[in-house]
DNA sequence: TCATCTATTGCAAGTGTATTGCAATTATCA
DNA sequence: TGATAATTGCAATACACTTGCAATAGATGA
């Protein structure tokens, strides 16, 4: 686990190295797909790690200011997911409608279409989403 | 207003041309940047237009149904807004963090890249959201 | 035009995700 | 180890959206 990254920056800003904080993050890391508060907390009871859904919430959100965990809002899933940052690129998703399986796109195409829009709106562009949605190998 | 449309596409599915469906379509026709339930209730309510927001909810999945209305998922906002197909290209948006405003970009960048994802895949998608946050001129 | 049928509506209640208040707990450090 | 303050769990709350059901109102045809 990253637990150096993790201590670095919780006392960086004045936080505590918890329990919790370093079981969700340990989750996500050994996790290769994202994962809702509620998986999270449904995935750390199995393992006999004590904690509530709403320190879940409150813990990625911990994680998410330090920079350690990307925040993901899926096209209708009406939850967010969380995955690890570190080692990874900036990289969007596909999700299948049948089976909700979630999988990495290793691009963005965005960079140059950014600058586009930027001049065309006079927006200073700060984020973007783009995420697909369509049917996997195993369900079309 | 559209009235022509909505009457087929309603007889067509054995639904009913009523007020509040003339109502709720008239007012996204006439009304530039996408709007939430709560936002189309609130302003038929000032037009003096009984209707309940369950109504509202129900009346933009029956106009989604009938492809007169597309559904928009903005980054972070917590709530679905609706906008006229009728007449608009297929597009994307780009929201101010600081005010709100929504801006419709002229562009869709990935048709392209949808074949490319979905050699790379094996998927077969179906649909993406793509939207950008940023500052609009005003707030910059 | 009116009666009948049934889709639609309004109201109340319910869902699911996420947030907040507060007292109890626990990490940190002298 | 004890003092301090961050963290946690629990209960309550917020908010978008959905559902059940009786009342209302389009559609149809006599
Ligand atoms: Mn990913
Ligand atoms: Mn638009
Ligand atoms: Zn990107
Ligand atoms: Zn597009």
């Amino acid at each position: 686990m990253n637990a150096a990254g993790l201590k670095k920056g919780l006392k960086a800003t004045g936080r505590r190295v918890t329990r919790t904080r370093q079981a969700v993050l340990g989750l996500l890391e050994r996790t290769p797909q994202p994962l809702s508060a509620t998986e999270i907390f449904e995935q750390l009871q199995k393992e006999n790690v004590a904690i509530d859904l709403v320190t879940v919430y409150r813990t990625v959100h911990v994680l998410k200011e330090l920079g350690l965990v990307a925040q993901i809002e899926l096209h209708h899933e009406g939850q967010a997911r969380y995955e690890i940052k570190e080692g990874r690129e900036h990289h969007h998703h596909i999700q299948c409608q049948m089976c909700g399986a979630i999988v990495d796109l290793l691009l963005c195409p965005l960079k140059k279409i950014t600058k586009l829009i930027e001049s065309q709106t006079k927006f200073v562009v700060d984020d973007h989403t783009l995420e697909f949605t369509g049917l996997c190998p195993r369900c079309q």
